[in-house]
DNA sequence: GTTTTTGCAAAGTATTTGCAAATGG
DNA sequence: CCATTTGCAAATACTTTGCAAAAAC
């Protein structure tokens, strides 16, 4: 695969990625590219979406429990999994990064390119159906 | 499953995974496992893991590009992924758990149980083969 | 004796791949 | 035209599961 070319597969691939918050699975994906293209394959998707991690254009999040899911948000941040529903949210640490980085990488003679916190929990609308708490907004998550 | 009941081959999984640090997938636990019991099976492997993740005597780790990796220790760390040779390495970083959780949670309505850092690079012997630089010890990184 | 666990094999998911036809440049 | 990408289907990789026999208590 030496140069990339344009396909429009590719570009429906990257613009609903790019719309989106909710890092679906490649299925996912695949069900909503085929109201544009009928007749992609499974297979495609999961070719682009390969690339397009490898281009570091989007993100791919292994889970331990289902399928991988994708992140169309390219600038680095942290992810919150939800036990109850299984769904995924971006977190945005503020000026966290430099110090993890720092202190894990002090004395450590191997290189540390980046790295990612993940969060564990309840997500807010499972703990409100629980609990029957309001939700309000707040400074560090992303919606 | 109501009540645990003991079984031989747990307990040599759960041992062979305290007795190691290299962050082993099932099928190398199986592997291993079997030089006690040739006839264990890796259906029974897959399944003691299963079960020894949830009862949080071991973590299951899910990595973006191969099989589940297992980690024996009990203890909350971090995990760095060496993107040369796949290998995972544990870390222990002082005291940033509560500042993380505590930052993370500020105004978040949802619940957070716990976090891991997740660190990308390459590791200590890989970087020496590229390099020739030497491996010296320190104070995160647990051999 | 009753319940849990095992080994085996088969099934289930998730993802990748080979190949001829279609598309892009 | 030549290189890349696609759709399709088959293959692979990993993990789970049904069931009768064995082990644990």
């Amino acid at each position: 695969m030496a140069v990339e070319k344009y396909s429009r597969q590719r570009e429906s691939i990257r613009k609903n990625l790019a719309g989106r918050r909710d890092h679906p699975t490649a299925d996912m994906v695949y069900l909503d590219i085929r109201k544009e293209f009928p007749n992609i394959s499974l297979g495609t998707v999961y070719r682009n979406l390969s690339l397009l991690a490898q281009l570091g254009e989007i993100q791919k999040i292994s889970v331990s429990d289902g399928p991988d899911r994708f992140d169309g948000r390219t600038k680095p941040h942290d992810h919150f999994f939800c036990k109850e529903c299984g769904c995924v949210l971006d977190f945005q640490l503020t000026d966290t990064d430099n110090r993890l980085q720092r202190q894990a990488g002090k004395g450590f003679e191997g290189r540390i390119d980046g790295q990612t916190v993940q969060f564990f929990g309840v997500c807010p609308d499972c703990l409100k159906k629980q609990t029957g708490k309001v939700h309000v907004s707040n400074e560090n998550y992303i919606l």
